[in-house]
DNA sequence: TCTGAAACATGCCAGGA
DNA sequence: TCCTGGCATGTTTCAGA
């Protein structure tokens, strides 16, 4: 399992991988080599995902984020499945979770503005099948938005 | 602005930041050189904003996520400056939204089980100042989640 | 599982078109 | 903004403890 070494290693990762291995193996007082041996372990255990860019999406016209709460008509396994995988195809929604409670899913939207969201929502959203209701909520500001887990 | 070589390298970056400046240039047809100062630019512009590792939350007892909505009692900007400061410090919780409509907050928060989130909730949110009320959604499951902004 | 050194690949900076 | 070339730096492998 993983050790504290690990863990440590793993945070300082999730906060920034381009650090050199020699950067890590000072902030974790391990010798090149044994830092290296423990990222390729994390990564064959699949602990370790992927390494990716995240970029601002503000500057790139993609700031105004919404919340759909999302209601399906029936809940038989053919509607679940069939939903599911026409939402995993839409870019704009970044992320999509079956949850409990009054509605099926919360998706989170990305686009440009408003009347992005209302072309995406009358074009794309709406037109899957089995939809029973929707409700958006907009955020107004990201207080709080990380990647990093604390393990 | 951004071309459409600098769309098409934020995309891939996006996907995956290890790819050595060689697989992109022959990705985008382009010099080595060209991928590097490419990369340069977008990082002096902000538009790429960190690298980072991506976890598999499941492998290291994280797997519980649920969505917070939550009000406070009051608007006044003392009570929300004051509450947002102090939910940021929390590692349990990885988003908070400042959103419109019936709750003022979402938060995305991710523990082991359902046992550490109530022990989450009693000894740490509800502990924040100036909340009035909440509601919890949990995840059922994850359909999509991607960090990838289709620009 | 760690260390240290050696081989290899890549990142990064000139200089010029 | 692009390319070619070369040096510096990083990654990766391996033997030995």
């Amino acid at each position: 399992m993983l050790d504290a070494t690990d863990k440590k290693l793993l945070v300082l990762l999730q906060s920034d991988c381009k650090q050199t291995t020699k950067e890590l193996s000072i902030k974790l007082n391990l010798s090149v080599t044994a830092v290296y041996e423990r990222i390729k372990k994390l990564e064959r255990e699949g602990i370790i995902d992927k390494y990716v860019v995240l970029i601002n999406r503000s500057k790139v016209e993609k700031g105004f984020v919404v919340f759909c709460h999302l209601k399906l008509i029936q809940h038989t396994k053919e509607f679940i499945s069939k939903f599911e995988s026409q939402v995993i195809q839409l870019p704009e929604v970044l992320e999509c979770h079956h949850v409990s409670g009054d509605y099926d899913y919360i998706l989170k939207i990305v686009v440009k503005d408003m009347e992005a969201y209302r072309e995406f929502l009358v074009t794309k959203l709406t037109t899957l099948e089995h939809i029973g209701s929707t409700h958006s909520t907009f955020m107004i500001s990201e207080v709080k938005n990380t990647t990093v887990v604390d393990i």
